[in-house]
DNA sequence: TTACATCGTTAGCGCGACTAACGCAACAAG
DNA sequence: CTTGTTGCGTTAGTCGCGCTAACGATGTAA
């Protein structure tokens, strides 16, 4: 009989009394700030008429240099059937061009455009606004260790999936 | 001011302004991270016949006690729309009871049952387990860091959030 | 009474992660 | 040359999560 909190007509959150196991999961935790982190991402993009995967491609465009659907795939952990359609909507909007592979008539070649270039320029200002918003509550010494310990997870798992297959 | 790379037309950034952008923005990160946790989480609680919800749910019941469905709607995050379907699953399996509120017509009161208690206490182990291994590759120290810094930035951000509407 | 707020419930949207399957092209082995 | 395997681009569809809209029934306040 757990007679601390009786709460039958109306508990009503005013003071919590940290039992938390809900709220130090880090599971918990990353969904929620994901989700936070998404919603101000697809909004800042929204305005400059991208998506993140967009971002994604351009990017990887520019630093890796052009290359096939599938290499973009692999670079960006965009699905192959996804990409199709980011690489239309690219396309369309002339930041991207789509040409057969002439050494390899399976493959297309991507290649970014200056106006591709400009507009990943501009996503990147937006993008870099969004990582301070994000990122704001932390001290600056913080944000590089949070970043640090992200990136340290983020590579051994998936490290540890690309040994599994 | 920043006077690094002005940028105006072209913005060359051979080797000057380009480290791994992709790679370090939080939004990446966390998107990628919460990927694989809850890949992970969904694995593990699948093979005890539960979904996060379930456990969100069971657990805010154990420590904050029963309450009507829009009180857990607001303890756990979900939404009274999808409280419904969790509810009807925590309930056809027995770990839950929900009764007409008799101080109030509107309401179903939400109890946790012996056997509700049980589950739970075997979903935490599961995720205690989860928790661990999704840590795997930081120092103890490092660990609850990380954790302190993400509980620091999704309350702020969900301060943010309440002050809103 | 009138007006508004809250509750449980149903239905549906959008997006991101992921799978399945197709037809085509390349390539290596027999 | 055929045959099997592998990689490619593409289409379609699944699933879960976050979120909105609307309903009828109930409670509360003007």
């Amino acid at each position: 009989m757990t007679s601390r909190a009786e709460a039958a007509d109306m508990p009503d959150d005013g003071e919590i009394k940290t039992p938390d196991r809900l709220r130090r999961r880090a599971s918990r935790l990353l969904s929620q700030m994901t989700a936070q982190s998404d919603r101000l991402t697809n909004e800042g993009l929204a305005q400059a008429d991208a998506r993140k995967w967009h971002y994604a491609a351009l990017a990887s465009l520019q630093e890796y240099g052009p290359g096939s659907q599938a290499t973009l795939s692999r670079r960006t952990g965009i699905y192959r059937s996804d990409m199709v359609a980011v690489l239309n909507e690219l396309a369309e909007r002339g930041l991207v061009e789509r040409a057969p592979d002439p050494g390899d008539r399976r493959r297309n070649v991507i290649t970014i455009t200056a106006q591709g270039r400009r507009h990943l320029h501009c996503l990147d200002k937006v993008l870099d606004d969004l990582h301070e918003e994000l990122l704001a509550p932390l001290l600056p010494a913080e944000r590089d260790q949070f970043v640090d310990l992200l990136t340290r997870l983020v590579d051994h798992h998936t490290q540890q999936a690309h040994r599994a297959p």
